[in-house]
DNA sequence: ATTGGGATCGTCT
DNA sequence: GACGATCCCAATA
């Protein structure tokens, strides 16, 4: 169980969307491995990075490694981790996690028992991620971060499903939702 | 099982 | 001033 290193996720947003799944959103008491992501780069009509740095991107331009937080639709955050390098603008989406630790702490916090993760905004909600965690360095040891992504000797699926990103409306032809296939 | 509408607000045009 | 990398519930079949 170690923070995940930032050289893995220095590479372009496809590969390390690939890379990223098995892994493990860790935001105590609450941890989770992620199974479903989606990645978006700069020359992307579909990507936030496509018009160049604003206030509410300029996260998705740091240092890979980095979470990029935002609202969507006035109600729900999604988290995204930055990869490639700096200026590159790009980032990998966190669609959906299988839960392993604090299961009731989300269940609290969503009101509910079934579905706590299984999407963008439903996986934020559940682990308490919002903006205040946006630019949060997801490869730090010390001080004891509050949100870090461990590598806990899962690898990532050598066949992970593939298909059109969620919710888009330019860039609909690109296949860059990458998902752990259905388990046993 | 599938579909459709409403909620809600920060960001950029 | 419009709209978005969404979610949930109610209504329909």
């Amino acid at each position: 169980m170690t923070p995940i290193s930032r050289s893995v996720l220095a590479g372009d947003a496809p590969a390390v969307a690939r890379l990223l799944l098995n892994k493990v959103l860790w935001v105590g008491p609450c941890a989770g491995r992620i199974v479903e992501v989606e990645a978006y780069t700069r020359d992307d009509p579909a990507s936030h990075s496509f018009r160049g740095v604003t206030k509410r991107n300029a996260a998705m331009f740091g240092q890979p490694g980095h979470l990029y937080v935002y609202l969507i639709y006035g109600m729900h955050h999604c988290a995204n981790v930055v990869t490639g390098v700096e200026g590159d603008g790009q980032a990998v989406l966190l669609r959906a996690l299988a839960p392993i630790d604090g299961v009731d702490e989300m269940a609290m916090r969503r009101g509910r028992t079934t579905k706590l993760t299984d999407g963008p905004g439903t996986l934020c909600h559940a682990l308490g991620i919002d903006r205040s965690f946006d630019g949060a360095d997801l490869c730090a040891t010390t001080p004891a971060p509050r949100i870090v992504i461990l590598d806990d000797g899962m690898p990532p699926p050598e066949e992970p499903l593939t298909g059109p990103r969620i919710g888009i409306t330019r860039g609909v032809e690109i296949p860059w939702r990458f998902r752990v296939r259905a388990s046993r």
